[in-house]
This record gives C-alpha cells, structure tokens and sequence, in this order.
DNA sequence: CGGGGGATTGATTTTTTTCAACTAGCGTGG
DNA sequence: CCACGCTAGTTGAAAAAAATCAATCCCCCG
C-alpha cells in the first residue's frame, strides 16, 4: 500500500524510531505529519482487549497520515528502525491553500488509498483466508513496478501477515505450508518466495 | 457513509433509475459523475462467482464516485428508485482545475471516507458477527446529528445489511433474533428499531 | 550451550456457513 | 375479493472454515 506523496519541504524536524517504537497514536491529536526516510512502518488500530487491523504499511517517500484530520485514525510503529522528517500539520495546511497542485496531490493519493480499500473490504468481507493470503503475496510482491514478483518483505512476522488479513498466525501458517506444498511459493527464513503468480493469481478470485 | 458533496452545477443531465437498476458498473471508463437528487444507491462490489461486497449507501446529495478515477471502483444499483443528475467527468475536473475550493472539498470528503473506511476494515477483519451488526445498528440510527437513534432504514433487506457486514443473511436474522430476545431492538416489517442503544454500545468492542 | 521468540503442526472447539424446510407478506390475476 | 405464487425472512440441523489451545521446533543470540 502506497500512501500520500507530497511536495514535503524536507528542513522539517527529522526524527529516528527503533524496531516496535510506536511513533503515532490512534485518536491523539494530529499535531504532526510524518514522512518517511527510510525503513518502514506498520499502520494500525486496535480494539481495547487487543485485537488488532493492520491498515497498511508506509515505506520511503509515504506521508503519515497524509491528509487533514483532526486525530490521528490509525497507530504507527516502526518496523526495524524508520527514519522520519516531522511535518507540523499547519504547515501541510498551509501548503494546501496556498499551492493548487499540492491539494489536487493529496487528493490524487487519497484517492488511490481509497480504491484500494474498496478492493479491502471486498477481500475482509466475502474473500476466504486461502483467497486473501494469496491476494496478498500478489499484492506484496507487485509492490514496485517490476515485472517479476518480488519475495515478501522479511520484516513482516506472520503476525503481521495475519493481522493485515484478519487472520490468525496459526491459519497464515497453516496456509503458507499447504502453498509451499501445492509448489506456489518456497520460503526462506521469513522471506517468501514466489514461484507460481499465475496459479497464485487463480486463486484469489475462485471458490476452491 | 455519506459521500462526496460538491459545489456540482445543477444543469447536468437528470436521470432516474427504478428498483434494482444498474446504473454505474465497477471497473468502467468513469465518463460521468452522478450527483444523488433523491432515493438511495447501494454501492458495492463483486466477485466473479457473485459474492458480494457492499461498500457503503448512497444518499440524497452524495455524489459518486465523488473523487477522480479513470474506471468506477465500485458498482452503483437504485433502491427503491433513485434520481440523479449525471455530471461528465471533465466538467469535474475542471471545477478542481479552476476553484481552489472545490478541490479542497474533494479532499476532504475522500479523507472522511478514508477515514470511515480503516473503522471498516478493523470491523470486517477483526470483530466478531455480533459486534459487527451491533456496530451496523448504531452506525445507521446515527445517520443524521439526531441525539436519539432513528431505525434501520426499510428499504435495506437482509441481504443487504448481510453483503454490508460480510455476513451471511441466515446470520444476519438470527442475530436480529437474539438482540430482540435480548431486547435491543423491535422489529415491524422491515424496519428495526433500536431499543437499548447504550447496551448496543457496549457489545461493538468487547468479546462477550 | 542454553534460552527465548517466532513459527509450525496437531487436536479440539467455536463460529459461521451451508443446506433445507417452513412461514409471512404482498401483489396479481382469476 | 380471494387464492395463488412469489420473494424475503426466519429457523433448524449438519458441515465447513477458522480460531483456540497446546506442543514442539527452529533459529538466532547471548
């Protein structure tokens, strides 16, 4: 999931977070925007015994939240170390009143999170955990414009992964095993490989 | 949810839709803009096989798709019946181009759908049936700023608050069942009635 | 050479779906 | 005006999907 790419002025407060650090919170105040550097970021919420959505995930050049709101709708929280610059939410405000182009950028990005959303709830909602993992080796491994699909990013635990696919770790597993058998993908360490995207791509949109 | 509204200039072509009519198709060239005069649209989107994903509603004022895309991200069918005033795709553009304001009224509708839509993903992801429709029941009795919460709109069937829920409408009914046995809601025809809104509340986050 | 966190696997339970029967309105046409 | 038939809704029983509970396993790191 790409998020909001803006004209950003880069002298803004630059700031380090380590692997777990939480750096935004869920319904506090939007006081800042923050753009990444470097490294990456899981983007989630919560319900009060624990369970947890991730949202997406933030890479280089992403903008957090990236468009105006008064609280923040989601956590963040460093995957490995991320590299920041601070952007004080007036300043974003300010940039889109004042230059035309930066106002239509955010709403060309808003845009493209929200159609990808649509895609989301169509996958939470009606798709099954074998359609929805494979959906979402595609969808990681077409990250990038390149042509061959690239492996999953090794940072992400299968918490992650099932937590992106309202799952458990047990079921994305579980699934991975029964994949790595059918000979769709061949894991590494964390690093999943993919070895058959047609195949893979025939599953996410069929009943068995 | 309540989508887009824009300054739209009301000479566009009006048109009306009757019960169940198709009148935008997902993943079409998006050539026009359909600005909701009366009725309601169910926006959805669906899987080869016919499972369905409903995205949100359209109502009175809501224009769809609302924000720039080359093809609709999602279908649009008429309940009950439904008139709008269709609007071509560049005529919207040009309104972002020329009035600074109507760009900044695009963002700001896309970022509360945005917004509405990361509630959404944690809902289908993570919380359980009976939360989710307890969740459903408040969220429309809040439709309007009214303090008291107004019963289900009628015109949803079944099947409707089921492909919202990513339900089943089986699981849907039986819940309806229980929240009455439980006295939560009343139900006359098909309207529900929301009875106990405070307990309702409390089902959303807790397990059990 | 342990120790520990994540990952995998297995057994069992729970939740939700599926399949099936039945019921209640509602509109239509005899 | 009433009976028929249709569609939507409800309810029940059985099946399936995924979660939960519980053991290991496997690296990685100290």
């Amino acid at each position: 999931m790409s998020f909001a790419q803006l004209p950003i002025p880069t002298d803004g407060l630059k700031r380090s977070f380590s692997e777990r650090q939480e750096f935004m919170t869920e319904n506090t105040p939007a006081s800042m925007h923050f753009h990444v550097v470097s490294g990456g970021a899981r983007l989630f919420k919560s319900l009060p015994d624990g369970r947890r959505q991730i949202i997406g995930f933030a890479h280089r050049g992403d903008v957090l939240p990236g468009y105006p709101c008064a609280r923040y709708p989601y956590s963040a929280e460093a995957m490995r170390g991320v590299q920041v610059t601070c952007v004080p939410t007036p300043v974003i405000h300010h940039l889109h009143d004042t230059s035309p182009g930066a106002c239509a950028a955010s709403l060309q990005s808003a845009c493209h999170l929200l159609v990808g959303m649509h895609s989301r709830l169509l996958m939470l909602g009606r798709q099954t955990a074998r359609e929805r993992l494979a959906a979402f080796l595609i969808g990681q491994g077409t990250r990038m414009g390149t042509h061959e699909l690239k492996p999953v990013d090794p940072a992400l635990s299968r918490a992650d992964i099932a937590d992106f696919l309202g799952l458990t770790t047990e079921t994305v597993s579980r699934l991975l095993s029964t994949f790595h058998r059918e000979k769709l993908i061949s894991r590494e360490r964390r690093a999943i490989h993919i070895l058959d995207p047609d195949r893979l791509r025939a599953i996410v949109a069929t009943p068995e």
